[in-house]
DNA sequence: ATCCAGGGGGATT
DNA sequence: AATCCCCATGGA
């Protein structure tokens, strides 16, 4: 019998699905999820989380259960627009990740669909990780910071033109960044400093800054979210990545990551309403 | 600021 | 089967 938590304002589902995390499968009723050199598995029932892998203390750091969204909705409920995708998925949480595994998924999602993205990865822990497994489900552990990343290997594996960037990653002087001091930076300091990294434009470091180095405000635009908010905050007209984030924290403030997570999740799901299950990312 | 390469997948014809 | 479309980054 695994070890449970009760949990409050919690889906399990659907913050897996938010496109924040791209290792984890559905398998006989329960996620397995791979982080770093583990596979840990979670199942959710009402406010019960069963899991194994790792301990509790990991849990709630992970998917940062002790954040009050309540007092977050309150603040976002003022606009009517993000009131409605948050009581859609009342329970979508943003994660804190490994710093490391999350900058990588990210400079692999770069330009590319979350099918794609997914096999990427695994192609990646399968080079230069090592095998892991729990109660009989195995997978590959992601590669450590120090792995020697090979261009060549990774086209190989179909990385395409981000196997560059990844082997420009740990072949450089990059290595020397310390990505969780970042933490501790202004959000523009931050940003700026992770955008010097090859393949990190202005979308990526904001992925990475609010997935994994806490950073509340970052607010990563990528196509659905330019759509969704220039059809409701700028009566349909085109506008620059810059103007969408400035109304963005106009409205949001420090909760904009918060309702960016919303609003990507809730058009994704209608989209895939509509007919398209895996859109781009 | 604006244009475009680049690469593979999905949708469309 | 050929063609169009998509997309974050980076460089012109």
């Amino acid at each position: 019998m695994s070890p449970f938590l009760l949990v409050h304002r919690f889906d399990l589902r659907a913050t897996l699905n938010s496109g924040q995390v791209f290792r984890f499968d559905e398998q006989g009723g329960y996620f397995f999820l791979r982080v770093r050199d583990r596979v840990i598995r979670l199942r959710q029932e009402g406010p019960r989380l069963e899991y194994s892998g790792c301990d509790e203390a990991f849990l709630r750091d992970f998917f940062q259960l002790e954040v009050d969204l309540e007092a977050i909705e309150k603040e976002l409920s003022l606009d009517p627009f993000v009131r409605k995708a948050m009581r859609s998925f009342p329970g979508l949480r943003v994660m804190r990740q490994d710093p490391w595994e999350c900058l990588v998924c990210f400079i692999c999602s770069s330009a590319s669909n979350i099918p794609r993205i997914r096999r990427n990865i695994e192609g990646l822990c399968r080079l230069y990780g090592h095998p892991i497994s729990l109660n009989g489900y195995q997978s590959f552990s992601f590669p450590e910071p120090g792995a020697p990343l090979e261009e060549e290997a990774m086209r190989r594996a179909g990385l395409g033109f981000r196997a560059r960037y990844l082997a420009a990653l740990t072949a450089g002087c990059h290595r020397g960044l310390d990505l969780s001091g970042l933490r501790r930076h202004p959000y523009e300091q931050a940003q700026a400093a992770l955008m010097q990294l090859p393949g990190v434009g202005e979308k990526i470091a904001d992925c990475v800054l609010l997935f994994s180095l806490g950073f509340s405000q970052a607010f990563p635009v990528d196509t659905w979210i330019k759509r969704v908010m220039q059809q409701n905050y700028f009566r349909g007209r085109k506008v620059s990545n810059p103007f969408i984030r400035q109304r963005a924290w106009e409205k949001f403030g420090l909760n904009a990551g918060y309702a960016q997570q919303y609003l990507f999740h809730y058009a994704r799901m209608q989209r895939a309403r509509a007919g398209n299950v895996s859109g781009p990312l």
